[in-house]
DNA sequence: TGAATAACGTA
DNA sequence: CGTACGTTATTCAG
């Protein structure tokens, strides 16, 4: 691994650096009305935040002294006794500190009787065995001795703690003329007098150094100090004692024993309530701005991006030659040697692109900045273990349609790690209106240039004419940069947060698939067409003649033409026959065949849907969809061949086909998880509404707490008509309705309607604000925002035509609802997919249909499998209304929903 | 044969 | 004159 893409671990001397802070900064221009000293505490912070901005660590932890007195005392009751008494207005501001450092939700560490670098050496230790990259702040020129490749030293100078010189190895050589593991012996000659360590007399830096060139280490010196003349051979002779005191004393321990791993330090969101309240107290005002600014310039309260952002902003900043290289077919070892070497030139990630034949991978594309390389991949030889090695670790990956590849894979037993770039789904991000469905398409778009086509007409494409698995590899290496540039940086998060990580997740549910019970669907079916048979006997009965149900156009001819029926609501081609027209005719010119018609409809419905599926059930027995991640503009997935996600529930006959869908043999039940009213919540937390939050909060039925504010009774009062005319309502708000629109649905008249939505408003006000905001912010942007970031445009806008202009404000207005729905369940998903397999259960996430999951449940699971999935869906976003979730269970589709 | 249209299932 | 999808059958131009 390369240092761009390793973790950052910072660790902080804190007692030494706010010592430093202390004495850098005046302390009577830094007291609180009350007074309270606060400069250490100021300068700390300022310097850590500086810190945070230069540095973008991963990690992070401040290790403290707990008293003056460590085991070195033991060892020399003297050691450090030369300190004078710790200044009493410096005294308070250590444990303020620490409570600054708990609300920024920053780690602290001490250990009894160790210092506090004896843990920076400990950690820098462990940090560079896990593949961190460490960086040490600390006052305490000891520190020196732990720079090294991957440790570099901070070291505040006199100036101020703002400004911190940087040791890296060849600053060590240069400022000392040593190399840093050398410090220690120089220090043990020189001594240290704030320690009060004594060294030897008239032996100074120069001296201890031109020593150390000479005899190559301390025992060196001491092993021919006979050999050194003058007075100073004569002072290494007589106090020799003094430097192996001092050596032994000043060696930092590395195997501190602590009770923490580095992963405990990954940087999280700031208590922002904490932080204001002790800000406010320590009466800090620009730094609560300094702090709250880069706590959302990272999104969710961060102060430092998370590793999986990092990443995606090395893949941004790649530079791939315009110029296609000629590829080159490694065989047997020059793999092993080409990828090792490729993987470390490009730190930012390498181009993959596999080539799949019968769902299975039988070679692989490899792309870097300035080479290609083609391998044709065969199970079972060894000389592609290194190939195999690099597919399955987290060594930074960057494809195009990665889920399809990622399928293959799985199939043909590879294991897979490390995508950190999908280019297809970074355009969709981009345009998520879907402009760019493939390689090509993004190629052009964002490359102006052309892929080459295979030509359809050769069965066998000749070898190099058209593109192939390493010219896509190449394509998408100079793609992801690109299409990364055009993303918001909140884009980028949600890129890297949200959306890759679920890629690996949909694989795996695909593959899973759900298991659907045939002879149960073939039963259906038989049955429906008979009813709809009869039916359509019945139908043709009424009318004296046979026609096509399923034609539009021959309907219109049967129903205006011979029955002379009232003309409905035009459509391009004539009248509409759809299932709400024929309901109002049937109220306004009363028919049988407009009643045989309407359940003909249903039943054929029906069972075409029970056909597909049918024809669906693969060899294993269950049905696969295809996720299609960037299937909707909203950020919402879609769900095809077959589509899953429309599976009839609303009635007996529908529920009938949920019942087919059962859990596999080795499985006890199906368990279902659904977000409740998700869509009212997010408008409740965007929009602030005080009365909607208290809805949610009071844990009472929403409908009919709704309906006793709009009604003005008793919720115990609320009638099931009120019930269904304020929920009609409330549903009807995130799509845009209109009082027409609601006294439709209702059959109330627009009076009633209008009146309806006046009430609402008057009750539920900061709603109706907020819808309009949405739509007059987009009208500025030129585009709609998500929760967590996810942009989309809205050209039409500005339309000069209504209809068009109109139909663009409803989707605005809809957007960030339905849009923050799909974040958010798109992050509950990964959360719940990893702590399945963390908590090693052997139950399935099979399905997502928007708002529900659907899992499989493994025998004695049940409890724990809930449990998960309830945390990790209802914790999926903080929002100011609970996420409430409903789980049931059954042993069908149908029996699991509550 | 493919594209456009109408209709309808879900959230 | 309510958002977001996918699938199907019909129709019609080519």
């Amino acid at each position: 691994m390369s240092d761009a893409e390793k973790p950052t671990l910072l660790v902080i001397d804190g007692h030494s650096l706010a010592f430093r802070a202390f004495y850098a900064l005046p302390v009577d221009s830094f007291q609180t009305r009350d007074g309270q000293h606060t400069n250490a505490i100021h300068g700390f912070l300022s310097m850590l935040l500086l810190l945070l901005q230069n540095e973008k660590p991963t990690h992070l932890a401040v290790a403290f002294d707990i008293s003056r007195f460590s085991f070195r005392n033991r060892d020399y009751a003297e050691y450090k006794g030369t300190r004078s008494e710790t200044p009493p207005e410096f005294k308070g501001q250590v444990p303020l500190l620490q409570d600054a450092l708990k609300a920024m939700r920053v780690r602290t560490i001490e250990k009894e009787d160790f210092e506090a670098d004896d843990i920076l050496a400990t950690l820098a230790a462990r940090g560079v065995a896990e593949g961190y990259r460490v960086l040490l702040v600390s006052g305490d020129r000891d520190t020196i001795q732990l720079v090294n490749d991957d440790v570099t030293l901070l070291y505040p100078n006199t100036q101020g703690v703002s400004q911190l010189k940087r040791y890296d190895t060849a600053a060590v050589i240069e400022r000392y003329g040593i190399r840093p593991e050398q410090y220690p012996d120089v220090a043990a000659l020189v001594g240290e007098s704030s320690d009060n360590l004594i060294g030897i007399t008239k032996v100074g830096e120069k001296t201890a150094v031109k020593w150390l060139g000479l005899y190559g280490d301390l025992d060196g010196i001491l092993a021919h100090a006979d050999e050194i003349k003058g007075v100073v051979g004569q002072n290494l002779r007589d106090e020799k004692e003094n430097a192996i005191r001092n050596r032994r004393l000043n060696k930092l321990v590395t195997d501190v024993p602590l009770d923490v791993s580095i992963d405990e330090f990954a940087t999280q969101p700031i208590d922002e309530d904490a932080v204001r309240e002790l800000f406010g107290r320590l009466e800090f005002r620009t730094l609560l701005e300094r702090v709250m600014k880069i706590a959302a310039a990272n999104g969710n309260g961060g102060i430092s991006a998370p590793a999986e952002v990092e990443a995606i902003e090395a893949v941004a900043e790649v530079v791939a030659a315009p110029s296609a290289p000629t590829t080159r077919l490694l065989l047997d070892e020059e793999l092993a040697l080409w990828l090792e070497r490729a993987v470390a030139a490009e730190p930012a990630g390498l181009g993959l692109s596999l080539e799949i034949v019968d769902g299975k991978v039988i070679g692989a594309g490899i792309a870097t900045s300035d080479e290609t390389v083609h391998l044709h991949w065969q199970p079972g030889r060894a000389d592609y273990a290194a190939f195999e090695t690099w597919l399955a670790s987290d060594s930074p990956k960057i494809m195009t349609d990665a889920k399809t590849q990622l399928k293959a894979l799985t199939r043909s037993g590879l294991a897979f790690d490390g995508l950190v770039v999908d280019t297809l789904v970074a355009g969709w991000l981009v345009r998520p209106i879907l402009a760019e469905k493939t390689l090509a398409d993004l190629v052009s778009q964002y490359l102006g240039e052309t892929v080459p086509q295979a030509d359809p007409s050769q069965l066998l494409p000749e070898e190099g004419t058209d593109a192939g698995a390493p010219e896509y590899a190449w394509y998408t290496l100079r793609l992801a940069p690109v299409v990364l540039r055009s993303l918001s940086e909140s884009s980028r998060r949600l890129l890297a947060e949200v959306e890759m990580p679920l890629v690996p997740v949909l694989a795996a549910m695909e593959l899973r698939g759900v298991t659907v019970d045939h002879p149960e669907l073939a039963a259906l079916s038989s049955q429906l067409a008979e009813r709809a048979a009869g039916l359509a006997e019945a139908a043709f009965a009424e009318i004296g003649r046979e026609v096509n149900l399923g034609s539009p156009k021959q309907l219109q001819e049967v129903l205006f033409d011979q029955l002379g029926m009232p003309k409905t609501r035009a459509t391009k081609t004539g009248y509409t026959t759809d299932a709400s027209a024929l309901a109002d005719l049937q109220e306004s010119n009363p028919h049988p065949f407009l009643g045989y018609l309407l359940e003909h409809r249903d039943a054929t419905k029906l069972r075409q849907i029970v056909e597909s599926l049918d024809k669906a059930i693969a060899g294993d027995g269950r049905i696969h969809t295809t996720y299609w991640q960037i299937g909707a503009a909203t950020g919402r997935m879609s769900s095809n061949d077959p589509n899953l996600q429309n599976i009839p529930i609303r009635t007996e006959e529908g529920r009938r086909i949920r019942k087919a869908f059962r859990h596999g043999p080795e499985y006890t039940e199906l368990l279902t998880a659904d977000y409740s009213q998700i869509e009212m919540r997010i408008m409740a937390h965007l929009s602030g509404d005080p009365g909607l939050i208290e809805a949610f909060n009071a844990g009472e039925d929403l409908h009919r707490f709704v309906g006793a504010r709009v009604f003005s009774v008793d919720p115990a009062d609320v009638t099931p008509l009120m019930r269904t005319k304020v929920k009609a309502m409330s549903y009807g708000l995130a799509y845009g309705l209109s009082a027409f629109g609601l006294s439709k649905q209702l059959r109330i008249d627009r009076a009633e309607a209008t009146q309806l939505m006046k009430e609402y408003f008057e009750r539920f006000g900061a709603v109706r604000g907020y819808l309009r905001g949405v739509v007059e912010q987009a009208k500025i942007d030129g585009y709609t925002e998500t929760i967590f970031g996810r942009r989309r445009a809205f050209p039409d806008l500005a339309s000069p035509n209504r209809v068009h202009r109109e139909n663009a404000e409803r989707a605005a207005l809809n957007s960030p609802i339905q849009g923050s729905a799909a974040d958010i369940i798109k992050i509950a998903m990964s959360r719940v997919e990893a702590d399945i397999a963390a908590r090693g259960l052997g139950s399935r996430m099979l399905m997502q249909v928007h708002d529900e999951l659907v899992f499989e449940v493994a025998p004695g699971e049940s409890e724990a499998l809930e449990e998960v999935v309830r945390d990790r869906m209802s914790n999926a976003a903080e929002l100011l209304v609970p996420l409430d979730v409903q789980i049931g269970r059954g042993a069908n589709w149908d029996d699991a929903a509550h």
